[in-house]
DNA sequence: CAGTGGTCTAGACCACGCT
DNA sequence: GCGTGGTCTAGACCACTGT
């Protein structure tokens, strides 16, 4: 039967007083919360509101549902940081020592993770610059680019997949081409110096969206959990506006990863 | 009654076919998806499986319910981008112009918004350093501080809110003590110029999560729209070292920003 | 096996928005 | 007034997990 409403629905109130007590720590991350059945008979409901109460919870990201066991509060591994200094430090190997590969990848070193814990997928094909990325590049539409596809996985879990492209006249013929070669020592940056290409600047935009369907599948992101996605471009030269790669769609489970950014502002007398 | 599960559920399903339209373009934003009656005509379905095939699209964003009207394809409102060269030009006003406040904030400049256009709600009070404000300031628990938090609003729309934290000890006494002259013309930077502490190196970590209540409604965020969290250090003095700042919840919803980072790399040969 | 969450049905009353 | 989404009920079968 329905009912008049002026205060906050049933379901609401119950999750707000489960969020309430979880928040005080009556619940702690990885304990289980009350069944739906136990719900409905502590505050005389049927089960489809005490289930409705426990998916608020649910698309906040604050609990998570295990088949056949109960509903538990989310426990939120410790992200990982993903510091934008890493670009520095990378062409600083490469301008010092030259461009021999250094043994480590940007990748590797931010998670402070060994070789051996991680994966790489790849997948390699030549394709034309649609709308969006020909913007990015500067390029008209249609321009033969090498498009790459990496999912990376760190302890078994994935922790973020991207498109990247490159200019094919650049990189055809060269190792860069294949896939082979992947995860290129030194990372994207050490790449690009083979190819005589000096990064001297990155630029990247975040924002942050639900995961589309094929996201959570290849991801495994948990339900109530949003992606970042970052918007990366490298450019070279002196003047910082050649661009050699663009990434246009790197995507992150926020559940597992925090971006860094640095901003040192040049505080001198002289204009720049 | 039950079934058996060897397929996806039948709202998946449902689901699944509707994002596909919205996708191929047959709903575009804005228009009009087919009411729960409609569905259950249509797949012949009960309202609670048409209901929940919706529900599907709402959580991730893609649809937004209107009542007494019906659910729409929601319009993802072109989103303002936060560049993070903003900082450097503000210091560079005042470094060539002296302290005198610049007629601009970073905030309106960004947006490209007249002054008229947005509204600042803000509220100071003197407090102690919780734990996590003490580390990122590198003082003990307890510290002195001003807490001001702020709510941003443009085209009558909240932008963002957030808590920043000053060294009391710094700014008891001063103009900036009070929310009298807030909005400061000029920003952040500006102002701590005036307590001479010229700004010289900004860190923020961005990241990303479903709201909290609290923030739904201060913030007017509509559901399966997350929010983007930022921690902001200002750093002075010419090792960059010295925490002037530190606005350690910022929360900006994710359907109307874009942050935007530039990294400039030293490439050089002399070592920094 | 008992208990849990996942799915589905059929029906009800409500508040809201438009015509 | 009529159609819409929002809420709630009572009951059912399913698949999965643990003992």
């Amino acid at each position: 039967m329905g009912q008049g409403r002026r205060e906050s629905p049933r379901y609401r109130q119950i999750a707000e007083y489960l969020r309430l007590r979880i928040m005080r720590g009556d619940y702690r991350p990885g304990d289980l919360l009350p069944s739906e059945r136990a719900l409905m008979e502590e505050h005389q409901v049927s089960r489809g509101t005490a289930r409705q109460a426990l998916a608020v919870l649910r698309a906040d990201g604050l609990a998570q549902a295990a088949m056949g066991r109960g509903v538990f509060v989310r426990e939120q591994a410790p992200a990982r940081r993903v510091a934008s200094d890493r670009y520095q430090r990378e062409v600083r190997q490469i301008v010092e020592d030259g461009p021999q590969p250094p043994p480590e990848t940007s990748f590797t070193r931010t998670q402070g993770i060994e070789w051996s814990d991680y994966r790489l997928d790849k997948d390699f094909r030549d394709t034309g610059a649609d709308e969006e990325v020909a913007e990015l590049f500067g390029v008209s539409p249609g321009e033969p680019l090498l498009e790459r596809r990496f999912v990376f996985y760190a302890q078994g879990e994935p922790q973020q997949m991207s498109w990247s492209y490159l200019l094919l006249s650049l990189v055809s013929g060269t190792p860069v081409a294949g896939p082979a070669n992947e995860p290129w020592p030194g990372g994207n940056i050490a790449q690009l110096a083979t190819l005589g290409k000096i990064v001297s600047r990155v630029e990247e935009s975040v924002a942050a969206r639900m995961p589309l369907p094929d996201e959570v599948s290849t991801l495994r992101i948990p339900p109530g959990v949003p992606v970042l996605t970052v918007t990366r471009r490298m450019l070279a030269g002196p003047d910082r506006d050649e661009v050699v790669e663009v990434a246009n769609k790197i995507v992150i489970p926020a559940d597992r990863t925090i971006m860094d950014y640095a901003v040192d502002l040049d505080v001198s007398s002289d204009p720049p």
